[in-house]
DNA sequence: TTTACATATCTAAATATATCGATATGTTTG
DNA sequence: CAAACATATCGATATATTTAGATATGTAAA
C-alpha cells in the first residue's frame, strides 16, 4: 500500500453510503436477500440489492461500487447480467494498518 | 469510534499533504528541527516547522492542522505564542481497526 | 429477434473542498 | 507600549465530489 492508493481508499471511505456498503458486506447474508441465482451471498451481493438498501439512485450506486472496486476495497465478479460485489479483506487490512506507528 | 467520526477522519486523510504530516510526525525528531523552546519534539512540533516542510501557505497549513486536531488525529498544545502538534495514537488505532471484519 | 432486465456511462447542477493572500489575534520582548 | 513573531481566521476563486435523470450496453427470456 502506497500513499496514492491510501488516499484513493480514504476518498471512498469519506462518504456515509459507501462506508455503509462496506459495513453491510461484513454480513452479506444478514443484510441482503439471498441472490436469485446460484451465487451465494458470501461470494458477492448483486448491485440491485445494494442499490435498494441505500435509497440512492441506481446510477449513483453503480458509480460508487465501481469506485470502490477500482481502489480494491471491493472485489467484483460479473456473471451473466449480474455483477456481484464483496469485501476485499486483504486490502482493507493493508489500509487499516498503514497509519500505525510501528516504532514500538 | 462511530461512522460520523470515521468519515471526518477519512476526509482528513484524503489529502496528500495531511497524510504526509501524519507520517512525518511518526518521527518528529528525524523529520523536523528541534523546537527552539523547551518543548521536546516528541511532545509536539510547532506549526512553523510543519508549514515550512509542506511548501504550502501558512494559512493552508494552519487550517489543515486545526482540522486534524478537531477530528482528533492530532493533539494540540498551545504554549505562549507556539502551538505544538503530535499524533494521537489512540484515535489512529481506533480508526485503523474500525473497518475490520471481526467475525473470524 | 424483440422485449425485459441488470448494470454502466454520460451530462449537468448543486454542494463541498483546496488553497491563497490579506488581515486579525494573541504573545513576547525591547 | 510598540514592534516583531507565531498562529488563526476571513474572503475569494479554482477544482473536485455528489447525485440524479437520461441513455447506452450487454444478457436472458419470451
Amino acid at each position: 500500500m502506497n500513499a496514492k492508493k491510501f488516499i484513493e481508499i480514504s476518498k471512498c471511505l469519506s462518504n456515509k453510503t459507501r462506508l455503509d456498503i462496506l459495513e453491510w458486506l461484513k454480513d452479506p447474508e444478514g443484510n441482503f436477500p439471498p441472490n436469485t441465482t446460484a451465487m451465494p451471498n458470501s461470494e458477492g451481493v448483486c448491485v440491485t440489492y445494494i442499490h435498494e438498501k441505500t435509497g440512492l439512485s441506481q446510477s449513483t450506486v453503480s458509480t460508487y461500487l465501481s469506485n470502490m472496486s477500482r481502489c480494491e476495497l471491493l472485489e467484483m465478479k460479473r456473471v451473466g447480467k449480474w455483477t456481484y460485489f464483496k469485501r476485499n479483506e486483504a486490502v482493507i487490512k493493508a489500509f487499516s494498518t498503514y497509519l500505525l506507528d510501528n516504532r514500538d
